[in-house]
DNA sequence: TTATTTAATTCAGTTGTCAAAATAAAAAAA
DNA sequence: TTTTTTTATTTTGACAACTGAATTAAATAA
């Protein structure tokens, strides 16, 4: 009726529960917490942030006063008067001037950059073409400056405001470390392209995995920000993926990016640029479109060249009907739910957001696809999870590379303080 | 050159950065986290507190003696003398009879109980068959009485002692809210069981879904408690899956289990028993095992009735070099490390746990599904992660219970503390 | 005008934590 | 043996961060 106490198989060592040391341990210096909770709601009430933050109305202008010393916060011009009675509230709001920041997007063909100030706003943007070439990190880093300058030129700013730089590009990149493990942009693998920025520049410098920055795009300024896990996936060479949990961004314990484009979708598949075999990469990346249409249109060796003539003359093809051509986009759309569906499985997110370039999702991410992944998905009596399609610019992921400088300068503002 | 600032798709309103009130803003007592420390190492000295948490010794001394006076921690005996100098450290541990939990296993043919004391260490157990037949929820807790009866019986104490519960079964659990959305063990649907069960028990109960306890028995007992990413997945009748994340369990945003068993290893693939199609679940689960079984081995339609009876025969054929059977398993392994490989490039997880009933796994999670996860795993130039085989008793589910609310009585008891 | 309502400030008091000094207890060295 | 060194713990005063309650401020409603 009873079993004896079998060997319990997975005792390991003395005591129970985690062994390693909280990390929540260290909780944000409340000030900062004012601050950013601010900069969320770009104005707010000292009355507000005490019942945002559950803290006392005294404590409310305590902080705030030292905030309005330091400069970051000052009030408001009065706005249009609320017809409640009572005393008005006086809305705080970021100083703009006390700080910029300068985000970055590296590309094969394009450098994008913004200027971002302390309330997160976009002052200014600028972009430049460069050649295809595979760099070495010095002469990435001329490009960077050339860039910069152009960008602070437009805004008639000086390099002195900028507090801080937040670069992303694609490849592995090792935030943590500032290393970029492997990238197509670079000549080399394993440089410390984070620790030679900083000492070039002069200024703190954090680097961002291409998902990942376009993930803080959505978290700091899209529609992630009312989320507290959401995901993130973009189509375009390959397939990324960006994952915030507990609105934090998520990076596996490694601290490299999530592969979602390496991901099995058959066994013994199609074969991908990563040397294997099956992953999802193969079946709905450029790549992957051009090697079938190629085949499908039946093109020369001369014609398969240019890639991305190849696309589009697939994508116009399969728009005029063409039933060889439209297979290969419905095919690799059914891939894609199937992959999204794998997501919605293992990470159970609140919401889904596909981004890739404009040419391919016109086609692919239609309702069909849509539809498809909640077919795929086990109904657990909740609703499903919510997708929605967000055409992303270079633009947009250079702000959330913004975002991210933004977090590190604020980090380092309250904790220097705090320390000194 | 420079791109104007086209519209920015993505911003939803003002301001910037997540919305919602960081979670982190509320920080365990720190008379919480000396506690959990004491209990997480077993026995801890004063300067060892101080040095951990990084506190000043003077504190150590204050909030240990808090928790002395609390009877919740209490000086050792002193041990054998290390031969180093100074003065002697004195070890403090937890006072194991300060209170008591109950983890209970609910299982189709068996209930588990385990009786833990404060420290976490196994008291009693005991464990009770019951008929395999589906149960309205005031039977199943009658059920419960009767084992937990059984258990304090066992070890001599009264239910007094027994501050908390925590209950797992089979199905679909919202923790957050106690209800059972969907269970093999119950009839209804969405039935209310932890507000029933902490009604008739007159103490909290806290609720958990099968592979979650399992996770959390790895988690405080296991291999698992070096680790602050890993995940656990279980094969028997279903695939199961529990991850942690940041030393917590991660529940996905609408607070129930992930699903790795429904994850799609295959397009229009094998038929599971959700309806949907492709669901590893349809290849390596027990079910599917038997399914293709009695085909191979060309079962008549009578020899079919008893499953286990196929998947036993089925076993010894292929041990036995019947290349039908051993195909079969075969099969099932790589379509294992096919879905393993997909966890390890979405989470990223350091380790990785396989459980499940001991009959299959001799076969399937030998070196070669482990070596073939790594072959489908990229390289990411860092060790790839670590897998590991534990055969898991139902005492070890049951122990996951316990951990389960030994937490939950923990938090309790010092919010508690603090509110009162 | 006076009451009412809401926002913000002031300030005494509590709490939690630390730094530094003092005390304790042992081993090693003289 | 005595002294020195080392490490652990306790004591103490100081301090910074909050809170709570009372107060002031500024508006509307009656």
């Amino acid at each position: 009726m009873d079993g004896e106490a079998d060997s319990t198989t997975i005792l390991v060592s003395d005591g129970c529960g985690p062994l390693l040391v909280d990390t929540l341990g260290q909780l944000k210096p409340l000030r900062q917490r004012v601050f950013e909770y601010v900069r969320a709601q770009s104005s707010a009430a000292r009355s507000d942030i005490s019942r945002a933050l559950e803290i006392s109305p005294g404590s409310a202008t305590t902080l705030t006063a030292d905030l309005i010393r330091a400069g970051l916060l000052r009030e408001m011009a009065e706005t249009e008067r609320d017809q409640t009675r009572g005393r008005p509230r006086v809305a705080l709001e970021i100083v703009p001037d006390a700080g910029f920041v300068i985000g970055i997007k590296l590309g094969d063909g394009v450098h994008t950059a913004v200027l971002a100030d302390f309330s997160g706003a976009m002052v200014s943007n600028a972009s430049m073409t460069v050649s295809r070439a595979v760099r070495p990190v010095t002469q990435m880093l001329d490009d960077v400056e050339a860039l910069m300058t152009l960008l602070l030129e437009k805004a008639g700013r000086g390099m002195e405001h900028v507090r801080g730089i937040g670069i992303g590009m694609a490849g592995l990149i090792d935030h943590t470390h500032g290393l970029v493990r492997w990238s197509p942009l670079l000549e080399a693998r394993d440089q410390p392209f984070g620790a030679a920025a900083e000492t070039r520049f002069a200024r703190p410098v954090v680097l961002a995995n291409g998902a990942n920055m376009l993930t803080l795009a959505e978290l700091w300024f899209g529609s992630g920000r009312a989320k507290s896990d959401f995901a993130v996936v973009t189509i375009e060479n390959g397939v990324g993926m960006g994952v915030v949990l507990n609105n934090e961004l998520y990076r596996g314990s490694f601290g490299m990016g999530l592969e979602l484009g390496h991901t099995k979708v058959q066994m013994e598949g199609a074969l991908c640029r990563c040397g294997q075999r099956g992953c999802l990469e193969a079946y709905i990346s450029d790549y992957a479109l051009v090697r079938e249409g190629a085949t499908a249109l039946n093109l020369s060796l001369d014609q398969k060249v240019n890639a991305r003539a190849v696309l589009e003359t697939l994508f116009t093809e399969a728009s005029a009907g063409n039933p060889a051509a439209e297979k290969i986009f419905k095919r690799a759309g059914r891939f894609l739910a199937l992959g999204l569906s794998n997501v919605v499985h293992l990470f159970d997110p609140a919401l889904i957001i596909l981004s890739g370039k404009r040419m391919t999702y016109d086609f692919m991410y239609a309702g069909e696809v849509l539809t498809e992944v909640q077919q795929l998905t086990l109904s657990r009596g909740q609703m499903p999870c919510q997708v929605e399609i967000h055409p992303h610019a270079d633009l947009d992921w250079a702000r959330g590379a913004t975002a991210r400088a933004l977090a590190q300068v604020t980090d380092m503002m309250f904790t220097a303080e705090a320390a000194g």
